[in-house]
DNA sequence: AAAAAATGTTGACAACGACAACATCGTGCC
DNA sequence: GGCACGATGTTGTCGTTGTCAACATTTTTT
């Protein structure tokens, strides 16, 4: 990528010798959300501290807080931005198939696994109980890019009912349920709870694959009402 | 419930003042148990401390250390705990339904949804990130107590298969699926991630109810055998 | 250039997890 | 019966953390 360079923080990590580390840092809130996640990545517990963050951008423990209210806030801070990367990788799968609903289908569902594989600290923050996920706080901007990266989900699936590819129905509800299936799978891997299956990468993709399908599987409109979206049939 | 009561706890929550307050708790050990699972009902957060436990529980700060080994140790044996329950609801589901197996696999599903709602507290420790879900520490009683869980679900999916109910292949890949959607729904619905749908509790039984049959269509076996090797599927 | 806003720093406080040393209770052993 | 010992509970203390207040320095605006 030959794009042009950042500005380039003065300070990356560590105070340097030779220069007598200038008193402003210069972009201390995205090193902080950098160094955020890298920590993340490597101690993958609770242990994300101000004090500590602030140590590792080569800054005094209480600056954090001249970019972020609070803890909570400089970690819905790195949930923003995890949403953010999301909808990017959902975007993606609309791209590489723009015509075939179902290729759509199946793609955004590896394209959500992928997400989770390539960004574990991301998932766990965006899903973690570290922000108070509380009440009506619904103006909060999270919520709002919380709710436009669900947004994008019911539109694939209106357009996969359209097909006729998925049962119809209220198009929310039938969200709530893929979205369920590749959330849980996603969970379970990023928090190493199928670590006692000993799966290795090939057959780690094999699981994954196999749980695209099956998020389609249990989504999918009966081959009879192909192209005619009704209820379901009368099975009771 | 005419059950025998416990052998009550000399001191519930707070000194009483006609008696000195014995010098030893009696059961302090459940006492911490419960006083933890009702932190985290009432405070739902990471909040959970050991000091503040000591304190519900009206005894000094350290006392739990007899107990416990740490922190991490008396969340894990709620984790525990929580397992064993999961466990129960399962066992329930079978003793329901022990000749039918879609049956006995809808109302599983239906069941694991149902602790999750009735013991949110209890799912949270069990799959949140406190627990270090580390390495191979493969020994320690909340895994073989996992393991269980999960075989638990094997088992019905296997059942399920022999039925020609679900699709033939590796059980435990199949039973990921099943587990993925279920927990995944557990885990939005206990994390309030879903609150922004506004569901009032009949929306959010339907929506159960939904997931529950979206988990079995996830793994059905497909009607005109495609890869059912060697049951047809009788219709029950 | 002066004033104001932004940004970073040190000092302080309360709370926490954990350890050590000490106190008290109960129980089994002679 | 007496007593030693383990189980259990307590106070003291240390290092760490999140957060506020007060102060310092830099940048921007007027």
């Amino acid at each position: 990528m030959p794009a042009p360079e950042k500005p380039a923080a003065r300070r990356t990590t560590r105070k340097v010798k030779g220069k007598p580390a200038p008193y402003h840092h210069g972009n201390l809130r995205e090193a902080l959300l950098e160094a955020g996640l890298e920590l993340l990545r490597r101690d993958s517990a609770e242990s994300l501290g101000l004090r500590e963050l602030a140590r590792q951008a080569g800054v005094s423990r209480t600056a954090p807080y001249r970019h972020f209210e609070s803890k909570e806030a400089l970690i819905a801070a790195i949930a923003e931005q995890g949403f953010l990367r999301l909808q990017a990788y959902q975007d993606e799968a609309r791209r590489r198939h723009p015509d075939d609903v179902e290729a759509w289908f199946l793609e955004g569902a590896r394209q959500y696994i992928r997400f989770a594989v390539d960004h574990p600290e991301h998932l766990k923050v965006m899903f973690g109980p570290y922000i108070s996920h509380t009440p009506d706080q619904t103006d909060h901007p999270l919520y709002a890019v919380g709710n436009a990266t669900f947004g994008k989900l019911v539109e694939l699936v209106v357009s996969a009912q359209k097909a006729g590819l998925v049962r119809a129905g209220d198009p929310v509800e039938v969200s709530v349920s893929v979205w369920s299936l590749l959330h849980g799978f996603a969970m379970l891997l990023v928090q190493k709870q199928l670590d006692f299956l000993h799966l290795g990468p090939g057959r780690l993709a094999a699981l994954a694959e196999q749980a695209a399908h099956d998020t389609l599987a249990a989504v999918r409109a009966s081959p009879a009402a192909s192209s005619a979206p009704r209820r379901r049939p009368p099975s009771r």
